[in-house]
DNA sequence: ATTTAAATGATAGTATTACTATCTCATAAA
DNA sequence: TTTATGAGATAGTAATACTATCATTTAAAT
């Protein structure tokens, strides 16, 4: 048996669906690969059409600029990884253990899903960690967010504070909790590797450190 | 008596020196504004030119490019945070009351400092909020931080690392709690703002909520 | 099997961005 | 008064971020 996992995006992040054809999936895949590889600011639409042998003019068919690409793939991510949540927690009854296998979701670097051919979690989780913030720091995140583009990250933010508020109903700040410890799980992954001196990690260079910090953090918080 | 305040940035990070002359006193002061009208993407060279009556090529004189400006003015809200950490906590003794004007510090919006005529620290503090992380999420991060761009962020961290070691000498993670509130401090302020469904004050907007559940958080984590 | 539509390729062109170079003029310290 | 330094003016180039058009291939519908 097969089994394909598709999710379904903000039909206004893109022009043309990129999951329904052969050249829109080599957009996703390739510019994950391009992204990570160069960094957000260098990456353009010339170098992702040489790099799948078509042209610019190709790619502008599917995505108005690059930025929408940039919100599409981290769309795809936050919905891939509330998937995840929902089921890695669905047999859980302890909502102490649900925390901390959410922690765990958050912080741990996935292994590439068969499930779905042309994205590489794996890659597409570094570049999470360190572009994914660029997708709503911007002038227009206003009107970004009235379109629904940060949709999946508010629900996955909001899932986890349903589990917080199991935890203990009295908690008064489970959405920004939430935030934090998502944003955190990748933003302490990035000092470690690239500022050590911000963690308490830099020498061994171990994520798992960074779930017992995170985990430490959000249960000393609710308690 | 008129005190002026001069703080002494790395010398990697220009050509020439912007404090010490007119045109380079303007590129700052007006950078700063411009950053905070369109964000950092949009922000040229020749669109500060034509602010300022200057030249492109003349702004070139004072830096290599936008994203060297941009941790220029980064560095130097550090360090400026740093110094009024230092003031504010001189005379404290409690080492937990000098963690609440830490964070007090951290989360809000400052005043602007009259011992600095040509920075306005309000609206820098606006734009460490939305544009200050993409001083090191870049490819180059490594290299920056071997030339030590990265210097009065990470010293402002060891300091508030100290003070919460002062308030629990065992606890494990000083560095890294300490860049979660720093990132959270201005994350959360964002997030309030503008994607109010991830924190827990977008009603009322009110910056002081930041500094209650950091305060909170950090308590927790100490204890 | 044939028609028709949709997707892709190929090519061209424009405005803006991100620089570098050079030459002149103003100014202020030596 | 010399002389360095700062700043204005102008020009030019390669890359980026697009838009437009037309031909061709591929896939869907009849």
């Amino acid at each position: 048996m097969e089994l394909k996992l598709y999710i379904k995006m903000n039909e206004k992040l893109f022009l043309r669906d990129p999951e329904l054809t052969g050249l829109g999936k080599k957009i996703i895949q390739h510019s994950i690969l391009l992204i990570h590889k160069n960094g957000f600011e260098s990456f353009t639409f010339k170098k992702l059409a040489e790099e799948i042998n078509s042209t610019e003019a190709g790619i502008y068919r599917y995505f108005e600029n690059k930025h929408k690409l940039l919100m599409y793939i981290t769309s795809w991510y936050w919905s891939w990884l509330e998937y995840r949540v929902i089921v890695h927690t669905l047999n859980v009854k302890d909502p102490a253990e649900k925390l901390k296998m959410v922690v765990r979701l958050l912080a741990t670097t996935v292994q590439d899903d068969i499930s779905t051919s042309h994205v590489n979690e794996s890659i597409l989780h570094q570049i999470i960690i360190a572009e994914g913030s660029k997708a709503y720091l911007t002038k227009h995140v206003t009107e970004d967010n009235k379109d629904h583009f940060f949709g999946p990250y508010k629900d996955l933010c909001a899932k986890i504070g349903d589990i917080l508020l199991e935890c203990n109903p009295t908690y008064k700040y489970p959405k920004s909790l939430s935030s934090t410890i998502v944003e955190m799980a990748h933003f302490q992954n990035f000092f470690m590797n690239n500022l050590p001196a911000l963690t308490d990690f830099g020498k061994e260079k171990d994520e798992s450190k960074v779930v017992d910090y995170l985990e430490e953090l959000v249960f000393a918080a609710i308690q």
